[in-house]
DNA sequence: CGGACAAGCTGA
DNA sequence: CAGCTTGTCCGG
């Protein structure tokens, strides 16, 4: 109650271009509270909005409108101050992110939620595991925040259990993030035969059957498992989080602000004091900078990363065609699912010497260097030039590297004898999924979810790939292979890489099934290179671009560069400074994309 | 974003 | 100068 005896609450409209609060009067006999949806007059219409703050002290003599009405049920305080968090750490609006956080239709109440039928506990659940599996999972459960490095064919399952069981213990609700849909549903209906009351927050096009598991969310189930936008999932009694396959790009939002779920519940779970687990195979540079890592013993994750077969290139028979090995052929015409990969979607063409076929690089950052005049070879990556010379034997010749997708499931036609199915991103062809043998971009990994033999046909194109995360992504790759054909149980069941770069550290932790080694040179690397997570960067592109960016100047700390294509580059040492500067900037009108932790680069 | 309102343009 | 288009401003 205000000192002239009216109620008044703070409103934040859901209304794209507006980042502004506006104040309401509080009919009488209306209940309201922080984090309702509302309705309200805004300059001649209705628009809808956010109760942020109640028994506000508004400007004296200020004339105010009613609320037009209470909708319903929106994200919790706690959530509304994470959305102001996350506006500044990405340079967005509170509204967008606020309505990530919010349910899909209107939810009048909360339902009563059962309570787990049955009390587990962490070591009856651990009982029957083996030996290193318990005690990983039980090292990673004792951490505030944890990296778990479990090999790609290893069942993490368990872990989730013994993670609810331990929010049961805490006496809270336990948030479990998965970057596919298929695998959140998948992991919510294990839960829930498990007895563990479970909401299952993903979006869809049914908003009221997604409003319901919402509700659920927010009324207390012990589980809440989803996908990206479940980091702002309601969440009744935060209690602990587990990121599965933290290293998945999926957990990045491609639109502005480029939130991402990893970096969100983090500090979603900072504020609530509870424990984080992030799970990944290969976790990234960003996770092992703010976790304890957990390994476990190289027996298990030698056996659950499967066995990885390089071929070298270099050495094959130019009448086979570039692409396809014997071996690979042999694999091919074998019995079993098989995977081609191929990606053949960047605008980078790589030069190999015509003589010796090895791969034209930098000499300072190792990327790909292109030929754009054909009198110097520039590197994608850094910007370095330097004469077309062989750097392996002094050649001066050297040869394109590029065939389409179609071309090469023709040539892999005639060479197995039998039809060969094709995927690519833009066209879905289901009907050829079928095909035993398939062919297509790293697309074809996320389409099946098994295969007894995934061979990668041009793996330099990953390793070479002009973005600074290409290493990092490249064994991503290897990982989610290695996960499909562990299932096959079939002896030539295996990962077959096909490259002109054998020896790469990338190849080297693949088959030793040793990440940990990847991680310290990528580290050392990005450090000397100025890239993140050394530093903290954002992209600022759009026709509004060069008005933002005479705005923003020049403030200490950070370096401004460009533009490029019509994008400039912010660096700064950390988020803090970047962050800070870029709040300061009030938005030009016009379309502007700020991109803060660009993924390419 | 989108309504309000002002300034600019057109044709009788 | 009414009647319409185009542009800029700002919201309780």
């Amino acid at each position: 109650m205000s000192a002239d005896g009216r109620r008044v609450v703070r409103v934040l409209p859901d209304v794209a271009a507006i980042d502004k609060e506006f104040d309401y009067l509080v009919p009488p006999g209306v209940a309201v509270s922080v984090g309702d949806m509302v309705r309200v007059d805004l300059h001649g219409r209705r628009v809808g909005g956010w109760v942020v703050a109640a028994d506000v002290e508004p400007e004296p003599g200020m004339a105010l409108r009613p609320l037009a009405k209470v909708s319903g049920r929106g994200p919790s305080p706690e959530v509304i101050d994470l959305a102001g968090w996350a506006a500044w750490r990405w340079a967005g609006r509170r509204a967008s992110l606020l309505r990530t956080a919010s349910p899909p239709a209107v939810v009048a109440t909360l339902p009563q939620v059962a309570p787990p039928r049955l009390e587990p506990d962490v070591s009856a659940l651990l009982a029957d595991a083996a030996p290193d599996t318990a005690r990983v999972i039980r090292q990673a459960l004792e951490l505030d925040q944890a990296v778990l490095r479990l090999a790609p064919g290893a069942d993490r399952y368990l872990l989730v259990r013994a993670a609810v069981a331990d929010s049961i213990a805490r006496g809270g609700s336990c948030l479990v993030l998965c970057p596919s849909v298929e695998e959140a549903r998948g992991l919510g209906r294990r839960l829930i035969r498990a007895g563990v009351p479970t909401a299952v927050v993903i979006d869809d096009d049914r908003p009221r059957a997604v409003a319901a598991e919402w509700a659920s969310a927010a009324a207390g189930a012990t589980a809440v498992v989803g996908t990206r936008s479940s980091a702002w999932a309601p969440v009744a009694n935060l209690a602990r989080v587990v990121v599965l396959d933290e290293h998945d790009e999926a957990y990045q939002q491609e639109q502005a602000p480029t939130w991402h779920a990893r970096d969100v519940v983090l500090e979603r779970a900072r504020r609530a004091d509870a424990p984080v687990v992030l799970v990944s195979p290969c976790p990234t540079l960003e996770a092992l900078g703010c976790a304890t890592l957990v390994t476990t013993d190289r027996q298990s994750e030698r056996l659950g990363w499967g066995r990885v077969e390089v071929i070298d290139q270099r050495d094959l028979d130019p009448s086979l065609g570039p692409l396809f090995s014997p071996r690979l052929v042999d694999l091919a015409r074998g019995p079993g699912r098989v995977l081609c990969v191929l990606n053949r979607t960047g605008r980078s063409r790589l030069l190999a010497c015509a003589a010796c076929s090895t791969l034209a690089r930098c000499e300072r950052c190792a990327g790909p260097v292109a030929d754009p005049d054909g009198g110097s070879m520039v590197c994608g990556r850094c910007g370095t030039d330097r004469p077309p010379v062989c750097l392996e034997c002094g050649g001066a010749r050297f040869k394109n590297l590029r065939l389409g997708v179609s071309r090469a499931r023709e040539e892999l036609e005639a060479l197995v004898g039998e039809p060969v199915g094709e995927v690519t991103a833009g066209s879905p062809e289901i009907d050829r999924l079928h095909q035993r043998v398939m062919i297509g971009t790293e697309a074809v990994l996320h389409r099946v979810d098994r295969a007894d033999v995934v061979a990668f046909l041009d793996f330099d194109q990953e390793l070479l790939a002009p973005r600074y995360r290409a290493v990092e992504q490249a064994l991503v790759l290897l990982a989610r292979a290695s996960r499909l054909v562990h299932r096959s149980g079939r002896p030539e069941a295996r990962v077959l890489v096909q490259t002109r770069s054998p020896d790469h550290p990338v190849l080297v932790a693949a088959r030793r099934a040793d990440p940990g080694r990847l991680s310290e040179s990528e580290a050392v690397l990005r450090t000397a290179l100025g890239f993140p997570p050394a530093v903290a960067m954002a992209a600022v592109s759009g026709a509004a671009a060069e008005a933002w960016i005479a705005a923003f100047g020049a403030p200490p700390g950070v370096v401004v560069q460009g533009p490029v294509e019509g994008a400039w580059r912010l660096t700064a040492p950390d988020h803090e400074t970047l962050c800070d500067a870029m709040a300061t900037v009030v938005r030009p009108p016009g379309r502007l994309r700020l991109e803060v932790d660009p993924l390419r680069l």
